[in-house]
RNA sequence: UGGGGUAUAGCCAAGUGGUAAGGCACCGGUUUUUGGUAUCGGCAUUCCCAGGUUCGAAUCCUGGUACCCCAG
């Protein structure tokens, strides 16, 4: 299939930030087309169909800018590579970001090999990154907007890939972004932001998971081994969670809150702590699985670094050395709260988002010591 | 069934004659392309029940009821 010199397929979600893209886009001269994708597909379908809507926003916003829109349906490869992955973590007690999934198997493969058999020559999304070359070769750059950088969810999508990638909202601040689209007249200009899991949207999460995963109950622990209460289910809880635990006032404690502070899978126990900042639920050190190098390969095998662990957490100081395995270890300088296996730890090296890794093992002072 | 104690929201709990603190939980909003966190707001016309005293009672009095502790 040859590319036309110039045509770009931009990912149409039916927000404001990829309408705003296409419409950048345009300006800047290039060949635009959208593709709105629709990757998952309603079973109960009746409460939570925002996806006709953000269909029907794309659809709108692409008639007025006078561009194509294409739709395409990638559900069978979401749940194939994304969703039964998600599912095996969290069975397996560990709590999993499928958007980091989706964009490496889905935006940035599947979309991207469809808009190469529609002829483009490259893609667009409206992802707050940048794209630029640093040292001499391709390189994922956060976002200019600090508050809105999405290099963390796009740390494991290959270079190749962000190499044939235009991010045009990413060179912008959000508010501008709205205020382009209102300028314009964009359906989209004043919509919400869009939160949840990527194309199946906000839900009530517990009772999301409960159609796909059998519930357990069991029940919740002190660390001194002291029952306050009981959970529904391992599954439904992650690291350093306080909503959904349900433990009201107990004499003899602190009028503290709870937060989950471990899952013991072999007793089925989830362990709470009480105090936002107890000491449990600090981890000084980590250890992931392979890391998903967006140069394909680790800067460097050992030295200092910055790390996010979640999405939206100013990076902190920590130093790393690369395993045999293809992981990673990171000693941090500052213990991080509630670092959670099955999340990923995301590398930086100042604006350059170098990749990351899923945390396999966490270690935490208090712990060793005991 | 002799003595003592306690009964306030789902839970913990302040309040001892002047018109029901606070916390946790829960619910809702905001923040947020995962989960979570955070943040803002809501949440007892009523104090175990029935009488009584008082201008006024969760607070005092009387009688019940329930639970707890000690003694049997």
């Amino acid at each position: 299939m040859t590319a036309t010199p110039g045509k770009v397929i931009v990912g149409m979600s039916g927000g404001v930030d990829s309408s705003v893209s296409a419409l950048l886009l345009l300006e800047q001269g290039y060949q635009v087309e959208g593709l709105f994708m629709k990757n998952w597909d309603e079973d109960d379908g009746t409460e939570y169909c925002t996806a006709k809507e953000d269909l029907a926003d794309a659809e709108a916003v692409c008639e007025k800018l006078g561009i194509r829109l294409h739709t395409a349906n990638f559900a069978a490869e979401y749940w194939d590579n994304v969703f039964e992955h998600f599912l095996a973590e969290y069975q397996a007690g560990r709590t999993p970001n499928p958007d980091i999934l989706c964009n490496r198997e889905i935006k940035f493969k599947v979309f991207l090999e469809y808009a190469e058999m529609l002829g483009a020559e490259k893609i667009a999304t409206g992802h707050y990154v940048r794209a630029g070359i640093r040292h001499g070769r391709p390189r994922l750059l956060k976002g200019l907007d600090a508050n809105k950088d999405q290099s963390y969810f796009l740390h494991a999508v290959p270079e190749a890939a962000i190499a044939r990638t235009l991010f045009p909202v990413g060179e912008l601040e959000k508010p501008e972004v709205r205020a382009i689209a209102e300028r314009h007249d964009l359906v989209t200009a004043r919509k919400k932001d869009s939160t949840g899991i990527c194309f199946i949207g906000e839900r009530r999460f517990r009772d999301f998971l409960q159609q796909y995963l059998p519930a357990q109950p069991g029940v919740i622990e002190t660390p001194e081994g002291e029952v306050i209460g009981e959970h529904m289910g391992l599954m439904y809880y992650t690291l350093g969670q306080r909503q959904g635990l349900g433990i009201g006032g107990l004499a003899h404690h602190p009028e503290a809150p709870w937060y989950v502070a471990a899952k013991d899978l072999a007793r089925n126990v989830l362990v709470a702590v009480q105090g936002k900042h107890h000491p449990l639920l600090y981890t000084d050190s980590l250890a992931t699985e392979a890391m998903d190098w967006v140069a394909g390969e680790a800067p460097m095998s050992e030295g200092r670094l910055t790390a996010k662990t979640r999405y939206r957490q100013a990076d902190v100081p920590c130093a790393f050395r690369t395993l045999e395995d293809g992981g990673v270890e990171v000693l941090f300088d500052d213990p991080q709260r509630a670092v959670t296996p099955g999340q990923s730890l995301v590398l930086y090296d100042g604006e350059i988002c170098l990749g990351g890794g899923v945390i396999r093992e966490t270690w935490n002072a208090a712990e060793v010591a005991a």
